[in-house]
DNA sequence: CCCACCGCTCGTACGTCGTACGGTAGCAGT
DNA sequence: ACTGCTACCGTACGACGTACGAGCGGTGGG
């Protein structure tokens, strides 16, 4: 989690701008080194990288609806307000979170095996958004910039040049992956959120999960009854559910071996140079 | 917008369940055919429908920050509760807008190529989904269940159907499809906000837009001076923009070539059993 | 014709959120 | 002891979603 990247943030990418912290630590750095002395004033029992870690502990643990500045403040047994001497809006906190989140990556070796080497990287990167349910919401309209992501990038890019390419289309090709896998987690965490739903809905019915299945079969009859629904209804009679959750993995592979097969296609046999 | 459908909602999988509505309603009209009467009571002067037109007509307009009860009901001259009789949550109230979107998707013909009619498929549901910049953060965590992404899924087996394909396998196609267009989506408008953050920053630093420039290119400096990326660094010397504009569409394209070959060796060949 | 009822509208109020503002406590230097 | 800075936080404001229940205006029955 700590920073040995020496914290490559892109310049007024943070939503709310630097802290007022970042200002002054920078500020005052400048003045110490010129003059060997330590700085004033009361040492900080709190830390941007503590509220970061605490942060993401919360989502992780309640979802979604727990990230509020009240509440990892609380966590932290601190003011709510102290939070914002060390990130200055929620916005930049969100942003380190994600930034966060490229860390936790594993740093898989880079065979030169290029098909094998982007599966695994698409697959350990699904790996960490799913460990995660709380991220898509705010994944979507994030871009992910920062020091974390960028060094990810690189290790991405890296994967293509141990096997030669470099290039614009080396660019295209891997964003091609990662937006694949971007959707796949998404439609996951839908499907999760429809499951949760389900069960909301049972206990606020007061229904047995029997009773439960009942009801989404009367459904599907009458889906299949209408009669608008003749495509539909030859899957459900396949048993092929559109959200089974076993077939979840499965299906994350395929499309990203169709892809991949694309990808080798347009770019094994040409040789490098595009 | 109207609701052709008769309105197939799955059970309980609607977030607040029915709304209060549509429970007497349905009573009523029961009652109503028995006696064959008309209901008492004042003639409603908003509608489900119109709700949830305006609320979309608003999100387009403004983001999704402005998607409130208290706003919408403001457009339509209304108090802030009377929203309630017709949705039964804000929950309920997205699920609506999101199905509606699906209403929107131009219904193209279904040539009988499969490779084509797909690929048509996915580009008007980009595009569809591109008209509303405020929709990813909603989408994600929320399933499309409803009439018309019903109608929509029905459609899009057609395409396969058409082409004399059913099974398992087809449907593990067209998810991959549907999963990189949400992916693609997601990552478009994690580049426009991209971009609005730069232009807030412009603003509120008060820099011209060429500053602006230079800064950022001092920032790409920094990256490249400290040798810690060696593959981007080539990268943006070769003037490849991870995040170009202009390049969204052919990267659009690219990806989702690539997956179709893949889908189309998996399918094409072993003729439609499977 | 009136009344009771019901479909519908909405004002008020509560608890939550992000965060602006200003105050204060503790430590470093003089 | 005093000054000044860093770090912390209590209070308050304006948004939000929405529970509650009062009120309004049609309609059918008497």
């Amino acid at each position: 989690m700590a920073d040995d990247d020496e914290d490559l943030w892109p310049p007024f990418f943070l939503s709310g701008g630097q802290s007022a912290q970042e200002q002054r630590v920078q500020h005052r750095m400048q003045h110490l080194r010129e003059h060997g002395k330590r700085p004033p004033g009361r040492a900080g029992s709190l830390s941007r990288d503590e509220i970061v870690r605490t942060a993401l502990a919360v989502a992780d643990a309640e979802g979604p609806h727990a990230i509020s500045m009240r509440r990892i403040a609380r966590e932290l047994n601190a003011g709510t307000m102290s939070l914002y001497w060390y990130v200055s809006s929620k916005e930049e906190l969100l942003d380190l979170m994600l930034d966060a989140l490229y860390g936790e990556l594993a740093e898989t070796e880079i065979t030169g095996d290029l098909r094998a080497d982007l599966r695994t990287m698409a697959v350990s990167q699904r790996d960490m958004l799913r460990r995660h349910r709380w991220v898509m919401p705010f994944m979507a309209g994030r871009p992910p910039v920062g020091p974390k992501s960028l060094r990810n990038i690189e290790r991405s890019l890296g994967i293509f040049a141990a096997a030669g390419l470099t290039g614009e289309t080396v660019m295209t090709a891997l964003m091609s992956i990662l937006t694949y896998v971007l959707g796949a987690v998404g439609r996951e965490q839908q499907e999760e959120r429809s499951q949760q739903d389900q069960e909301r809905a049972q206990q606020r019915l007061g229904l047995s999960r029997d009773e439960m299945g009942n009801i989404y079969w009367e459904f599907l009859q009458q889906v299949m009854a209408s009669g608008r629904y003749p495509n539909f209804t030859e899957m459900i009679k396949l048993g092929v559910d559109p959200d089974a959750r076993e077939t979840m993995d499965e299906r994350f592979e395929f499309g990203l071996d169709c892809l991949l097969d694309g990808i080798m296609a347009r770019l094994g046999p040409p040789a490098p140079a595009q």
